[in-house]
DNA sequence: CCGGTAAATGTAAGCGCTTACACACCCACA
DNA sequence: TGTGGGTGTGTAAGCGCTTACATTTACCGG
């Protein structure tokens, strides 16, 4: 034992009157291992407490069962299924999950990258595309599998397991329309380095050419991601263009802070004016008046990203991307447009 | 190179005509190194898109600058505010956190442990204090500093940073009777293995027992974690208990779907009946009506337990505990009692 | 009783780093 | 010119594992 009285493999080996080897193969393949022998050693590793260095076993044995997986944030719910799902489905295979968080931060990722393929992961979770070159030469030179979720983009060198964002939001953009509104407002995330909250934006922009609808009554805000900025960015909205009959959100977060600060200025949904989401999430659900947004097969994406990777890492599978689709849910915040009373 | 093309030490070292040692200087203290070999070094890392093996390097250098941190869930938000923020704190002690989710398992809390202590965690956060002493001996044994969040426990041997759940769960109580609130419900999660509801639920009971409130008075009812759970848990309590006027919830999620079911059983809360949270996390503020809670310095803990782990893990520093408090946040879901129409 | 084969175990060479120690310089000072 | 003390760099010994290969043991049919 060294000064730490942590044992190892040696200490183990000694104890139970063995070689080193023959404790490797009891860990790893015991049934390689003599019934007898396997007794002895399982009895001197649990009297001394052993655990595996993890580091001395990469090292010598190349390989982790570890998958990383970057967020953008940890923060809210969003990613929370999905990624739960993903958990379960590596643990299927034998593989143990490690999360990092990125704060929407393009450099953080890089990071965070750079530091689970140091842990030795054996392959990495993403979300979404934008990325810079550098660091997708890095992830091929280093030959770490590696997909893309929450998005689709067949161009890309990281297959996706994810759905279309534009097709996606042109549902509830369409919906929308269909009631009747004509002057839409939009609480956007930021866009920058962010392909999946540009998309949903072409979509309305997309979606309101098809239908004729000039593209002046048409108002955007881009935000940070949070409920109040939801709120904030709401407010601001409708006080620059009190014309609006509905509000378009990027995703649920920011349209339950819109939701919240509607109810706080006396402004009725979906009556005076409509709020649209984007994930269903349940803060959806138990919001008031319920949101009524795009659904997000959220555990289906998890599930499929586990198998795309668990089969690049142990076949290493050709290039194979997974489409997911998305549906509309109407609930109560998305209703007729207002008559329009000019103010 | 080996066969999967990565750059190592002696590749680096090779191609900038210096030894490792200078090299692995270089990436440790480069202070040490003169700045003419620093450049050449540096040239070779970059060309060669060198990163250093983390396990080859724990392994040589016995610190790995990581903390494990093992929480029940990611699904909610509870716990993820205080983790940012511990993450955000370690982050400025030059530390790295790797997260696991135990599911509210112990035996799966147990095996994130040890896998985290395998990988080299230099310290630990857990929630809470109930797990056996096997894992704790195990600690001891590989002298982990840990700290446990969420929860205060003067007697555990694992230095506790957090708050005191009875006397925070009172202040709601003592709220709810001060209303005139005298057949009360409850929904709590599971008490097995979690030190916290287990509070929570004393908190009531000792409560009631204080102002004379006759135990015959309080149905309690424990479920899983999660809205839907608390949605059924609330249905099932006014069932069969009619004459309750309000529902003490465990947490803010259970809360929010008692609220839900509430309003879909058209039962107006506060008016009917009156229903309360614990944690205070966004989801409250979004439900309608808006959810009175006890609100937890979540933020204030996560730094604080990042605080006292690093101060342990460099200094070795003695037993210290850190005690926050909880305050009250009385939004609309908790009212008078209703005057009791016997059904 | 022997050779042959399969099963069980042991031996020892790394895996990619860090770091104690040794060594080579260079400058200041006596 | 000799000595002391930096400063910068190199050498090489591990860290705790896995695994190819060598060796031993057990058991079989002839």
């Amino acid at each position: 034992m060294n000064q730490k009285n942590i044992a190892t493999l040696v200490d183990v080996a000694r104890r139970s009157g063995v070689s080193t080897a023959t404790v490797s193969r009891f860990i790893n393949t015991p049934e390689k291992v003599n019934k007898k022998t396997r007794d002895k050693v399982e009895r001197a590793i649990s009297e001394l407490g052993y655990v595996p260095n993890f580091g001395a076993r990469v090292m010598a044995a190349k390989r982790t069962n570890t998958i990383g997986a970057v967020i953008p944030t940890m923060e809210n719910a969003i990613f929370a299924r999905g990624l739960q799902a993903f958990q379960e489905g590596l643990h299927d295979h034998g593989f143990t999950l490690l999360v990092a968080s990125s704060s929407y931060n393009p450099d953080i990722e890089e990071e965070q990258i750079r530091s689970l393929v140091a842990r030795g992961a054996d392959g990495l979770l993403l979300i979404g595309h934008d990325r810079n070159l550098k660091i997708l030469e890095f992830l091929e030179r280093h030959q770490i599998p590696t997909v893309a979720a929450w998005s689709l983009n067949p161009h890309s060198r990281i297959p996706s397991v994810g759905f279309d964002n534009l097709t996606a939001m042109r549902q509830i953009v369409d919906a929308a329309l269909d009631y009747g509104h004509r002057h839409i407002g939009v609480i956007s995330a930021h866009t920058k380095n962010n392909d999946r909250a540009r998309e949903r934006l072409n979509a309305v922009r997309l979606t309101l050419h098809e239908r004729s609808v000039s593209p002046e009554n048409l108002s955007i805000i881009e935000t940070d991601y949070g409920v109040d900025e939801g709120s904030a960015a709401f407010e601001e909205l409708i006080a620059q263009h009190p014309s609006l009959t509905a509000v378009i959100c990027g995703n649920d977060v920011l349209a339950v802070g819109a939701l919240k600060r509607a109810r706080e200025l006396d402004i009725r949904v979906p009556d005076q004016i409509s709020i649209t989401g984007f994930d269903d999430i349940e803060i959806g659900q138990v919001a008031y008046p319920s949101l009524s947004t795009v659904h997000v097969p959220h555990r289906a994406m998890g599930s499929a990203a586990a198998e795309l990777l668990a089969e690049m890492i142990t076949n290493s599978a050709p290039y194979r991307s997974v489409e997911l689709h998305t549906s509309l849910v109407l609930r109560e915040s998305l209703g007729p447009a207002r008559t329009n009373v000019k103010c």
